[in-house]
This record gives structure tokens, C-alpha cells and sequence, in this order.
DNA sequence: GACGCGACTGCAAGCGCTTGCACTAACGTG
DNA sequence: CACGTTAGTGCAAGCGCTTGCAGTCGCGTC
């Protein structure tokens, strides 16, 4: 394997001068840079990250730390700070929390092979957010506003509104919602907000109380939700799903049922998936992939220097009407 | 930071004795064992990557290249990859190629914070290979067999001759494939010989040629496919796509058009994409998970000291029959 | 012409671990 | 009982870089 004072040799120079020329820290002059660029490429140089990081304490490598990869929102926002980090030589961990939250965050992340951290959609309690505080590096979370944390946050109560308010507005009175299960909102607070916001804006209109459907977040959780929403005698007109998928599980479900959407009932989801377009799904769209590159570049700011800010100011968000959602038939 | 002199101090021993102790290589008696451990756990501390890497050779992390990662197939197989290596103390290094292949493998790859590597569905030319070897890691390749690397590999020729027996069992005979177009072709032999198991099938049929159309594995490029591939005069009975996704953009296509699948035209994807059963989608499942796991087996193995294996065999491909192909009707 | 000053460059001391080797002590064995 | 073994431990030399510090050199100034 090549190393550092193979290409100091060949260059006719020291391997202090060869790491400063490869690294652009230090004064070298133009002359030697190149020299040693030109030797570092003949022979197929490439820094050893191990030592280097060991000798600097840079890792040049970002942690991204998620609940899950095999669903569309965690892969597209980590898609999103991919792209964000690679076009500035960062190597991306990937730590997939999996049922091992506590191993991931006391082991694997505190070996210091990373620069700073991102989390998605993990809201962390006081201790692990004291426990990442002191890895010591620049943590930016993408969940709800947490004071400990560097946080993106997506204000899901005003979601939550957003969806509701846009089937009242259509003359719905008879809504549903369907949300997370135990299982799911254990991790995340999320659900919990949009559920409120659905609460909120009915209350608002002086509807006391609606249905909630507990359900995954999966297509299946989603049609199985809607299936038992529109079984139930009063059948809703309306159905607002804190998410895309079960939206379209809702559509699906419907679909199986004979009804017609949104003649016999309006359906909403949460998140701007790429599926929605072909189910004609509304939807309140949170640009994920944004999400993940905001995230990446609020760790590069930090890394270069800028001060951590505590709120990063919240995400966007949009209705985007499509057909799935209609004032409801006489 | 707490470094392993302090657990040494506090444990009464020597660092050399506390490495072994927490790593376990090396013989160290067993109540020397339990007072290190408690030392380290009440001291927090956790070896640095870093240190530990360049002193003994071994990263403790894997790397994994994707094309992409919004896409569900490389996800889906990343999310078993992981799962297979989170377990036994590997750390994962995600590197996503996109439009910088060369780069990544030039220099993120090899700057040797990994102890393997496995690629997926990235076909390495002869110059790559070696390029790969050099790095003198175990590697497996999700990808087309090459003598130059350890392969896992799925018989793409075999699944596009079963999908196509399986359409011509039916009774087709007007049959259209929806592959590759240039640019997803580029980097992959999976849709050609998915194609070539196509016209091989036919051939036997004594079906000479049949239209293909080309688009760029979405939904969105399948339903356009579809679309052109329905609109010919000599309208085809069936249709098999390349990939899941795009034979449901073909199913939307075809419903658009008001087509009744599978009575008016029959439809068959490839991959198991979850999606698949809500739209009744028949398909050859190529169990993508699996995949993943399969290949942190593998690795694991070498990295075990396993001999590496050249083919590690072909991965296993099955028909599912779901409702969207049917017989021609008269 | 002496001096101060920057711009470069090299020396060498680490960075925080791992591990070959040497050593001690405790056990069989013949 | 002397001796070979083996298990357990410590010493100290690196692993391959980075960087503070100390030169060296060429210039511009007074």
C-alpha cells in the first residue's frame, strides 16, 4: 500500500509539505503543490482515514442515524443529505436503528468516526440528547423542536390543520383520521401533532369529536385503517391519513368497497410521495428530499465554523390538490 | 474524552491488558475481564475508531455502493444488508454513486475505512475489478457474474425467459417488453439479459420479433412506455416490463386508456415490489431483502476467514401469479 | 548593508490504540 | 524436585498521518 512518504519521496520533498499540499491546509507553493499532486496521482495515492483522523481528529464523515431504510420518506431524506455531503468529500455512516436504539446510539455512534451527526425522525429524550451532546460534535435533528438539539422541524400541528382545514373547507362534516398505532408513535411525536392538528381545526368548527383509525404508516396498515373507517355505520365522508401511503391504502381500500373517490368519500394523506400523482392522491407535501438536504447543509455550515444555531427555522410545506379529495355529494 | 489509560487506571492494569480485554482477542483471565468491563462501562468509554483502526488494520465497517437510494430495490437491499451487519458490530459506510462513479470508487472508496465492500448492481469492467481488488478487501458484487469478482448474481436471463413462458403458456402471442432505455442501460447487464430471455422465449415459440420499448425503470417511464407500446395498431395482449415499477406504471397507463387488466391486456413486472399486491400485479419476486442479507453473509464470512468464493451461486427468483395476467380474450 | 518580515519547508512529536515479545507465576510431569 | 508448559500480564514499538515550531531564503526598507 502507498503511503505518505512514498509520494514525499518521489516528489523530492517532506511528507509534512505532501499533507499540506493534499490537504490545502498550510502554505505550499504552486510549484511543489503540483509536484505533489502529479506523484500522489502516478502512484496512487489516497490518504489513509485512519491516520489521518486519528492525527487530526477530522473523520470527514457525517453519521445519519434512522429508524428505518425501507421506507420511502427515510430513503428519500437520506437520498436528499447524500447528495448534500458527497459534492463536499464527506463519507456518509449509515446507522439504522432497527429495534436497537440504545446499542446504536452508545456504541456504534460514539466511536468517534464521525465529524457530527443527523438523526431523522427521532425524538430523543433528555438523556440521549445530553448522551449525543457530548460526542461533541454538531448534531442536527430532523424531528420536532427539541432545546437540546440542533432541530429541523416540520410544524405537523399546522399539517394536521392544513389537511383538515382543506376537507372543511370542502363542506366535509363527518371526517376520520387515520393515525399512528402505539407501536408507531412510541418513537416519534409526529403523529401525535397531526392528530392534534385534526382535533384542533374540527373543534374549531365545532365538530366535539372524530374518529381515529390507528394504523402503521404502510399501504396495508392504511387500507386495513380505512376498511374498518368505512364499515362503521355514519360512514365519513372524509378521510384525512397522516400519511401517503395509508392514504393510497385508504384509496385502495375504498376502491374494494365500490366506493367511488372522492365521490363517496374524500381521502388526504401527509408526505409528497412519489405514488401520490398516480392515485390523483391531495396531499400535504413536506419535500423529503429538501429535508435531507437542508439537514446536510446545516452540518457543513457547523463544520466550517458557523455557530450551532438551536432552531433552524421550520420546513416547508404545501397543499398540493389532486382529484382524491371533492365536496361531498348530496 | 475518556481513552483506554483512564480505564486502565481505573481497572489497576494495563492498557495492553484492557484491549484485550474489551476486544477479546488475546488471553486475559476472567476476573480481570469483569473488573475492566466495569471500569469501562462506568467511565463510558468507547474505543475511537480512529486509534483502533490504525493500530490494528481492522475498520469494523463495511462498505456498501448504490447507484441510488431512492429507489425502492436499493433500499430494500440495503435495509438487508444492514440488518445483517448492525448485528455483529459492523459499522455501514454508504457511498451513493450517482453521475460520480469514478470518483467514489477513485477516491472515497479506498481510502480504507472499510474491511470489505459489496456493490449492488454496479457492473465493474475489467479496469474497475482490478481497481477493486487492489483494495485488498473481500468484495461481493450484487451484480452480473465476473470471474474478477465475487458475484451474487440472480439468472436475469432465466427470469426474463419465465415471466415471458409464463405470458406465452397463457396463449399470447402479440407481446411487447417495456426495458431499458440508453441511460439506465449503461451501467447494468440486468435489463439485457432480462430482454435477451425475452426473444429467447419467444424465438422458441417461433415468434421472430416483438416490440420493445425503452424507459428508465419509474412508474412514470413505464406508464409512458405502456402507453406508446398500446396506442400501436396491432395492439399487443400482453406485456412484460423489466421491473415492478414500471409494470405498474403500465397497469396505470392501461386503465387510463381504458383498458381492463389483465382482460383486454395482461401484465407481468419483475423485483417483488410491495406495492405489487395492491394492484393484483404478477411478477417473477427476486426477494430483494434476501439479496441484502445474503451478501453480509457472504462478506461476514470472508471477513471470518472464509476463502473467498468466486460464484457464490445465483440467488433464488420465483413466480408469483397475481391477477393482472390472464389469457388473451378471444 | 543590516534588518525585519513573509512565504515555504522540514523536523519530530504526537494522535490513541494494538500486539509481538518478554516475563512471571502456577501447574503438571517424569 | 527440576524442568517444560501454559496462562496471564506488562512494555514499548509502532500504525500513517498532521501540525507546532524552528529554520531558511528571498525581498523590501530604512
Amino acid at each position: 500500500m502507498v503511503g505518505i512518504d512514498d509520494v514525499a519521496r518521489a516528489a523530492g520533498v517532506s511528507t509534512a509539505t505532501v499533507s499540506r499540499a493534499l490537504s490545502g491546509r498550510g502554505p505550499v507553493s504552486a510549484a511543489t503543490r503540483e509536484r505533489v499532486m502529479v506523484a500522489a496521482e502516478s502512484l496512487g495515492y489516497v490518504v489513509s482515514a485512519a491516520a489521518s483522523s486519528l492525527a487530526s481528529g477530522r473523520a470527514r464523515a457525517v453519521g445519519v442515524v434512522v429508524p428505518f431504510l425501507d421506507r420511502w420518506f427515510f430513503s428519500t431524506v437520506l437520498a436528499g443529505i447524500s447528495d448534500g455531503l458527497v459534492r463536499h468529500g464527506y463519507d456518509i455512516t449509515l446507522y439504522s436503528v432497527g429495534d436497537e436504539r440504545r446499542r446504536v446510539f452508545d456504541d456504534h455512534v460514539r466511536r468517534r468516526r464521525i465529524d457530527a451527526l443527523i438523526t431523522i425522525a427521532l425524538e430523543s429524550d433528555a438523556e440521549e440528547s445530553a448522551s449525543l451532546r457530548r460526542l461533541g460534535v454538531p448534531i442536527v435533528a430532523i424531528a420536532g423542536p427539541n432545546p437540546l438539539l440542533t432541530t429541523l422541524t416540520v410544524d405537523d400541528l399546522a399539517v394536521g390543520r392544513l389537511a383538515t382545514a382543506h376537507l372543511l373547507a370542502l363542506g366535509h362534516r363527518r371526517v376520520a383520521h387515520i393515525g399512528a398505532d402505539a407501536a408507531t408513535a412510541a418513537g416519534s411525536t409526529v403523529p401525535a401533532l397531526r392528530r392534534r392538528g385534526f382535533e384542533e381545526a374540527l373543534a374549531e368548527e365545532g365538530i366535539a369529536e372524530a374518529p381515529v383509525y390507528p394504523a402503521d404508516f404502510t399501504i396495508e396498515g392504511g387500507s386495513a385503517a380505512a376498511a374498518r373507517a368505512l364499515d362503521a355505520d355514519h360512514r365519513p365522508t372524509a378521510l384525512f391519513a397522516a400519511s401517503d401511503e395509508m392514504a393510497i391504502g385508504a384509496i385502495l381500500a375504498a376502491r374494494e368497497k365500490g366506493l367511488r373517490v372522492p365521490d363517496d368519500v374524500s381521502i388526504i394523506g401527509v408526505d409528497g410521495h412519489e405514488l401520490g400523482r398516480w392515485f390523483g392522491l391531495t396531499t400535504v407535501d413536506q419535500f423529503a428530499r429538501g429535508q435531507g438536504e437542508r439537514a446536510a447543509a446545516a452540518v457543513l455550515a457547523e463544520l466550517d465554523g458557523a455557530e450551532p444555531a438551536r432552531g433552524l427555522g421550520t420546513l416547508p410545506f404545501e397543499l398540493v390538490e389532486r382529484g382524491s379529495t371533492a365536496p361531498p355529494s348530496a
